[in-house]
DNA sequence: AGCAATGGTAAGTAAGTACTTACTTTGGAC
DNA sequence: GTCCAAAGTAAGTACTTACTTACCATTGCT
């Protein structure tokens, strides 16, 4: 039961001690399996990883990998439960809850895409995972879904709700605003992540990225300063379509 | 040479003849395997698809989809190829060559926001495809981001640069706005096809959100109709980080 | 009618695949 | 030391996989 004091990392890169055989407990065991899933569902998905790629990784026979988990599906969903409830510690009510309070506009939206991007780069199997669970048509990709995704929509559009009540935010759909903003943390994290890994086409760290979504979505882009606010106000006067919602 | 006149749709929609055994050309034939890989594959990806479960949804053996694709991945690179290449349509720069000589803002990004959503809309299977290419690392997905994405980059900004030049719009990296306006419309697709199919989070045509997108971008969603401009031109006053680049 | 070309198949093969069984090793409690 | 539960394995099993081979059947042409 107790750790070795000699060895120095029993539980970093080396599970395999030189020359000796190597007996883990049976957890350390099954989490060890857990983590070498992980990284290799991560990377070929639940269909392209064999049973024999998880056990040779791991350094054990296929047959230690069935012990643990009775079948190939059990171990997937062990993966995603594990993921997506214990090692998540993605809670974005308590993230914003102190800006939600304050009714700090920026801090509310900053600080949500900032904890997101963080939390998808240093943990980027996730996102594979999940997105390989999505187009599985795993169940879990679902539960993931509903118990976190719309859990931010109905934080976030119950604030721009109330912000609009203020008359601080143009009235318009929050769903829509919760959407373009999610849109653009996911999709840069996807960039990060899967398309764009050497970042060619845009390099920036999560912090500016944050502050500009940030910025985007409650200032855009156009220079109204002077000129664009008056014919702002006077809204209909072009044919352009240029008229906002109300 | 002639094509028979007594069989009435030989090219139709009825390939199999009741009670007869049905021959199809080569190319024909070719073609119907392939689209029926890229249904199987865009909704169990490339390991989760067998050759057989696609010869049997084409009605033939085994032996035709060797005879027309050498392997399964020849197959599945065809299907890439074809997909990427000729049903693409997705011109982004013809789409809005009009309004980029115009530069009406709104339209440039409304327009370019729309052709994305419907495109996505009437060909799901191609950004589901798309996405297991790219998560199984295939070089097409690669292709595709190299000659299309990148493409959009430097056609939005390059624009969004020339009406920073005009005064038009705010200081800012145009990679950033591109990322930012990318990010809503494949997010919001992504939903639709993917997470929220039954758009339980938000039901709205693509007009609207293109609409609603752009909005966003140009003018953002804080209402600094009177107030707000006042404060934002003696900038510097609050401690908030809401000082803008530049 | 006969023939070559071509669309099509039944029945393989060898190499995986997930999963099992029967057995051996190990470490710690007494 | 010895004993035993638990960690671990070698060598399977039954089945599926991508891919072949050797053989038919329909067609259009002369």
């Amino acid at each position: 039961m107790s750790k070795q004091i000699s060895a120095p990392d029993v539980k970093l890169a080396a599970p395999v001690q030189p020359g000796g055989a190597t007996r883990m407990s049976a957890e350390d065991r099954k989490l060890q399996i857990l983590r070498i899933a992980v990284s290799l569902f991560s990377q070929r998905g639940f269909g392209g990883t064999t049973t024999r790629e998880i056990a040779n990784a791991a350094g054990v026979s296929e047959a230690m990998v069935f012990r643990h988990f009775a079948t190939k599906q059990e171990l997937y969903s062990a993966i995603l439960d594990h993921k997506a409830c214990s090692g998540d510690s993605m809670n974005p009510e308590q993230m914003v809850a102190e800006a939600l309070m304050q009714k700090n506009d920026r801090a509310v939206f900053e600080r949500l895409a900032l904890g997101a991007l963080d939390h998808h780069e240093c943990d980027p199997e996730f996102q594979r995972l999940l997105l390989h669970a999505a187009l599985e048509g795993h169940e879990l990709a679902e539960m993931f879904f509903e118990k976190f995704i719309r859990r931010v929509y109905e934080l976030l559009g119950g604030y721009i709700t109330e912000r609009q009540h203020d008359g601080a935010m143009v009235k318009i759909d929050p769903a829509i605003v919760v959407r373009s903003f999610i849109g653009m943390i996911i999709h840069h994290s996807l960039n990060n992540n899967l398309w764009d890994p050497n970042r060619r086409l845009l390099q920036i760290s999560n912090e500016d990225a944050a502050k500009h979504f940030t910025d985007i979505l409650l200032h855009g882009i156009s220079r109204d300063s002077e000129l664009t606010t008056k014919t702002r106000k006077a809204s209909k006067v072009s044919g352009n379509g240029l008229s906002r919602k109300s």
